[in-house]
DNA sequence: CTGAAAGCGCTTACAG
DNA sequence: CTGAAAGCGCTTACAG
């Protein structure tokens, strides 16, 4: 590999110093530098094929540019969309993300979190939210730049950046009642999650407001198929009659739901409706096609990014929450009750 | 913002020379130090919370342990677990993946190069071949470490990680005509792609050697559902019988060629088989479940980034191809001719 | 085994 | 408008 242009040759180059080179090579200072010596500077670096080494700039300055990204699981679909609308606002104003795969581990996490810290992130977007997170705490005694993106915790000391939950549930909520249901079950994400903590909550006061008997809430092992599967399963198998409408907690859990229902030999939506939550890509193509309501995952990373943008220019750490309007998409799983 | 200590003050609290705590607290020095000095500095280090600065590092050693990923989309359910299997590989040896997408646009990608270039990537690993693929001349004239995954390129000059499509495809077509079918037509990806080159060919000489009657093959401008919708679309409002079945080039364009069968009032499979190619997730839960070819991305990911890691040390950059192998995986959507 | 020094490639106050 | 110098936080030959 032959040894990459640096500044100093660029400046050989032009019959300049260094320090003029590098004034005449960054937009912001250009300004300071002789025209015609500017463009001197900008023939030879463009000649040598000169490249600023960030690395070198990144220690001088101490901004790298960079920005921690830590979400649970990037093959989970409700990830990509957000993580792409994060980089349609960085990568444009020159910053790089740096995506961790957590697995829902906080020692993984914190492991990640050290690393990127280590590589100077000058800020973070956290989508692994749990209630408790110690690890928010810490970097915010730090003052660390760092703003969250669909779940939470209790403790607010970042700005978080959500979808309306409350506003999502009571949608679907409502929906159900106007098809006729009676018998609702909520098939929940884990309670130690804003994010089920929170939908299980809109769905009680949902429920509680159309004056229905005894609705009930199941709390899923995770947010995954697997465990929607089992805990729908698990609810099919006790005696009694099965509920008429399920509300799954994501679209993950509904799909688990949905299997559970086929293999008790019940149908969709005749036999049960079925309903779940962000609207994660391809349901449209599922048979029946599956009402859930929408979450504008890729706003949720524009929005975060640029929340964090203003912070690491010196915002302060707000912790104010954005919540972004979602829209119940009413699909083929839910029909009134036979 | 409290400022973060650094490896001075480190040897400060422990009272030995920066030299010194440099020396212990890299592994592979801390044998030339004295252990019970060594001792001294690891504790000084736990005490103020120290983490090593990467940029400075990087700036004294060239290394970055920075590997950059370019891929078209993150949200094309075929790149998170390729992705998720370099990063699995990656993380454990101390590297971070700094992930671009390039929306197979050419000059983005060139941008996003550039940029992970200025950061002083160690290597790249690349998902968005083409063909032609001029960077990539460039690159190794320059002398990076470079790896290509899933698609590859005319020219090689990196290895190439990828699935054994004329196996797969061969599959699919021998799986098709044991049903019975005669008509057969592919659905294919862009012929600038080698996916897509690469996979239309098998299918043409796996025809052949059935001996069928005119096979088509229809080229759709990208391996997207739309695309592969307006295929199917314009391909059944020809006049003629339509095929009984139809391979699609990836999952992607099955499903548009799925809605057009449904908007055309026809069905599948009893109308016409269908078969995708990869095995996205969720495929199982769809209605009819899609017949499709499981590539083994994870893995793909996982030799790519091993692949780099050998090049990256210093194992010359050789243009081999590493095939991993495919399996059909029968499901609903393909059935004997009616 | 440890220290003193140089230097990676930049940026930026300070002079002139 | 330009240059000379210092320094960001490390690592590593070189002495001792």
């Amino acid at each position: 590999m032959t040894k990459r242009p640096t500044m100093s040759d660029v400046a050989r180059v032009a019959g300049v110093h260094k320090a003029t080179a590098s004034r005449a090579l960054n937009p912001l200072t250009s300004g300071q530098v002789n025209p015609a010596t500017a463009r001197r500077v900008l023939a030879a670096a463009r000649q040598l094929g000169y490249t600023p080494n960030a690395t070198a700039r990144s220690l001088r300055t101490s901004r790298t540019y960079t920005v921690g990204v830590l979400i649970p699981d990037l093959t989970n679909p409700l990830f990509p969309p957000i993580v792409r609308g994060i980089e349609n606002v960085l990568f444009p104003r020159g910053y790089t993300a740096l995506v961790a795969n957590t697995d829902n581990d906080p020692e993984r996490e914190a492991a990640h979190f050290e690393a990127l810290l280590g590589r100077q992130a000058d800020g973070f977007i956290l989508a692994t939210g749990r209630r408790e997170h110690p690890l928010l705490a810490a970097a915010h005694e730090r003052g660390i730049s760092a703003v969250l993106v669909n779940r939470g915790t209790d403790d607010a000391f970042y700005p978080l950046v959500t979808g309306d939950d409350p506003a999502g549930m009571t949608a679907a909520v409502a929906h159900l009642v106007a098809l006729g249901h009676h018998r609702l079950v909520h098939l929940a994400g884990p309670a130690t999650l804003s994010t089920g903590f929170r939908r299980a909550q809109a769905f009680r006061h949902a429920v509680a407001a159309h004056d229905l008997d005894g609705p009930r809430i199941i709390e899923c092992a995770g947010y995954t198929a697997d465990a929607g599967e089992r805990a729908m399963a698990a609810l099919l198998a006790e005696a009694g009659a099965p509920p008429t409408a399920v509300v799954g907690g994501n679209d993950l859990i509904a799909l688990g739901a949905l299997r559970a229902i086929r293999a008790a030999g019940l149908r969709c939506p005749e036999d049960v409706s079925l309903t779940g939550f962000n609207d994660m890509p391809f349901l449209d193509e599922l048979r029946p096609a599956l009402t859930s309501v929408h979450v504008p995952t890729h706003e949720l990373g524009v929005e975060a990014a640029r929340l964090l943008l203003e912070q690491i220019e010196g915002a302060p750490a707000v912790a104010k929450t954005i919540s972004l309007p979602l829209r119940l998409v009413v699909r083929e799983s839910t029909a009134p009750p036979s």
